[in-house]
RNA sequence: CGCGGGGUGGAGCAGUCUGGUAGCUCGUCGGGCUCAUAACCCGGAGGUCAAAGGUUCGAAUCCUUUCCCCGCACCCA
């Protein structure tokens, strides 16, 4: 029975699809499960969707749909991606499935049981207008801090107890090494703990959608708490025959959720429970888009196959290779400890350089000379002694990188053995050998293929489709098994070589370079963000919600023409602006967030359109009596909406 | 003083824990080869390792301080 080996990514929040950056996760577990199958481990890799939390409810709302209904079609088109990037988990977890809900209820309840859970009264002065609680030290003069009425509230709810839980979080990080990767993250939690944990309150007023904590109908799982559980959902626990499936070898994750959940929360609750905890956790920094976080919000967006579809159409490669480029960006770029950025450009540099000029080019140049100079079949006899260092040495390098978790580090030991063998080529001369009648000719024509045929098996993980398409032009079964790679064997002697046919056709790169000054420049002048920039982020991928309304909806929303009057920048906010805007007769304060774009003196005298109906709110302690129209632009800044000539100031807007 | 990450040739990064000739990929310039997808190979130029001070025989690396960039949080009505 062969050793198991069990990896996961974390549920996907199903309000928006995958790109790049999100995809990263699942690639990333895609390429440890491939890795440990050719191992011979018996892999276990599992996905999901996390479809519960209040946003799903709004958002199904928002689209006329049923949450179930839209909640469906979501989840499916999350795994439409994953088979599109030829991602294999082997289940699907979707958190509104009966047995995860099941795992959840029984799961609070052990917790409860044990004594981890308790009802306590959530108490305090709560704020109405700012939605949130103070303590009575908190106060001032009777009122919130930023001067608001506040009163005094109840309200219960249940708490899990990880105040008793910060101890033995650090017993085992401490004992376990290898728990939380990379080094930096582990200081990161350590430091988070030695801060002191609090309880932490685990349901919430039921919305109507959510899983009802068991034995109280009025009450919904915290979403962290039901999503973690999915882990061991699928896992089949409680019922037996679940330690097949947990504790995960590897569970794979961004950064941003390691800290508070996967590595605090989540061993807390294991432990509470009584449940074995997974052997590491990786939180893997971002991928950042021109610098900048990928984000919806921000409209810089890239899906994964919208980048495959244009490569191939723009480099004639088959799309399944395209496919693979998009996987090998992601995997060679894979920001391990820091942020790294992903460019058009960069893309278009890495697909030819590494795939088509290294990769590529060696594969067509190697098989030609097999045609030329040896028949075109698989000479006998040993591989020469500098090519089998090299190839053990790949092998060795890309073994350890993968039990690092290091897929950019095994992508790099694969290239330094293209690398090698371009260069070994260049040293053999084997064309000069064939001028020559040199003996040892094929002796290095089976060191090329015997190369190749490693490269194969070592880029397996990464590049299925590549890997695949190796192989047959080698004229040979593909390489299943680590343990094949390098071995003689694994290249029969007399096999047929097929036509060498250029895998990765070279692009056409028009690219201008662009210097630091003029970066800088296009960078200042924040509308005017570089085409080629934006070109990719319009997905056609994104999960945009639709939804129709009538005209008498939008009657409720009174629009005005105003003037600004004066504008000042508030204190300790990065965004916001204290605005006086006339409207009419009538002169209001408003808070606007958008000093990213607009500097005070910009706006003194301007023209604005202002919704004037809106319920005042407090933003940094300023009473802001409406709201200015603007558009977004690439960064997400704000672009104002002024009157095509001068309006009448307190003209309705319609 | 909210938390955190980072500043290394034109670009992207490694090296920093465990001080000892500054390394890789891309770009650039020159040369070579002709098997190959104008691909490949070799060589050159280009760095006061953000700045200052300190420890040391010796600092990119350790200590102190400063400056700058970026995330998160706050906040975008």
């Amino acid at each position: 029975m062969a050793a198991r080996y069990c990896i996961t990514t974390p549920i996907y929040y199903v309000n928006a699809l995958p790109h790049i950056g999100t995809a990263l996760t699942t690639l990333a577990a895609d390429v440890t499960a491939r890795y440990q199958s050719m191992q011979g481990r018996e892999v276990f890799f599992l996905t999901g969707t996390d479809e519960n939390g209040t946003k799903v409810k709004e958002a199904a709302l928002a689209a006329g749909k049923p949450p179930q209904e839209f909640v469906d079609s979501i989840a499916g088109r999350f795994s439409d991606i994953w088979h599109g990037m030829d991602i294999q988990y082997d289940d699907f977890i979707r958190t509104t499935e009966p047995r995860h809900v099941h795992a959840v209820q029984e799961f609070f309840k052990l917790l409860q049981e044990k004594g981890h859970i308790y009802k306590g009264l959530y108490e305090g002065w709560y704020d109405v207008s700012s939605e949130t609680f103070y303590r009575e030290a908190d106060l001032v003069d009777g009122k919130s801090p930023d001067g608001n009425e506040v009163r005094w509230v109840q309200e219960e709810n249940y708490f899990f107890r990880m105040s008793g839980f910060a101890e033995p979080l650090l017993r085992h990080i401490q004992a376990h090494p290898k728990f939380i990767i990379p080094e930096s993250r582990k200081n990161e939690v350590v430091a988070f703990i030695n801060q002191g944990l609090r309880d932490i309150c685990v349901s919430r007023h039921n919305p109507g959608w959510g899983i009802p904590v068991p034995g109280d109908e009025t009450q919904v799982v915290y979403v962290w708490f039901d999503a973690l559980i999915n882990y061991v959902a699928a896992a089949g626990w409680p019922a037996a025959g679940w330690q097949d499936r947990w504790p995960a070898d590897v569970q794979w994750m961004g950064k941003d959720i390691l800290t508070r959940f996967h590595a605090t929360l989540w061993p807390a609750m294991l432990m509470g429970a009584g449940l074995p905890l997974p052997t590491s956790l990786v939180g893997h920094a971002w991928m950042l888009m021109g610098g900048e976080k990928i984000s919806k919000s921000k409209g810089n967006v890239v899906a994964p196959l919208d980048l495959a579809a244009e490569l191939a159409e723009r480099s004639g490669c088959d799309p399944k290779i395209a496919v693979d480029a998009v996987r090998y960006y992601m995997a060679a770029t894979l920001p391990f400890d820091t942020d790294s950025t992903f460019t058009p450009d960069d893309f278009d540099r890495r697909y030819n350089s590494d795939l088509a000029n290294d990769l590529g080019n060696a594969l067509n140049r190697s098989l030609a000379m097999s045609h030329k100079f040896t028949g075109g079949k698989i000479p006998g006899g040993a591989v020469e002694p500098d090519a089998a260092t090299a190839i053990s040495a790949a092998i060795a390098a890309a073994e350890k990188a993968m039990t690092e978790f290091r897929i950019d580090h095994a992508a790099e030991a694969a290239w330094s053995l293209v690398r090698f063998l371009n260069k070994y080529i260049d040293t053999r001369a084997p064309w000069a050998l064939a001028k020559n009648q040199d003996p040892s000719l094929p002796a290095v024509i089976r060191s090329m293929l015997a190369c190749l045929r490693a490269t194969e098996g070592l880029v397996h993980p990464i590049l299925p489709n590549t890997s695949a398409a190796i192989a047959t032009q080698l004229g040979l079964e593909p390489i299943s098994l680590w343990s094949q790679i390098g071995k003689e064997g694994s290249l029969t002697e007399g096999t047929k070589l097929s036509e060498p046919r250029p895998i990765f056709p070279r692009l056409e790169l028009h690219k201008p370079v662009v210097s630091k000054a003029e970066r800088k420049e296009t960078k200042s002048e924040k509308s005017m963000a570089t085409p080629e920039t934006l070109k990719p982020a319009q997905s056609t991928h994104s999960a945009e919600i639709h939804s129709e309304i009538g005209i008498d909806d939008f009657a409720k929303v009174q629009l005005k023409v105003g003037r600004v009057l004066e504008a000042e920048a508030i204190e300790g906010s990065d965004k916001l602006l204290r605005l006086q805007v006339m409207i009419g007769p009538e002169k209001r304060q408003i808070v606007a967030g958008i000093r990213n774009n607009y500097q005070p003196i910009d706006l003194i005298g301007r023209q604005v359109i202002v919704l004037t109906n809106l319920k005042a709110v407090k933003l940094r302690g300023v009473e802001s009596q409406g709201m200015l129209l603007a558009a977004t632009d690439a960064e997400g800044g704000a672009i104002l909406l002024q009157p095509d000539q001068e309006a009448p100031e307190g003209t309705q807007v319609r």
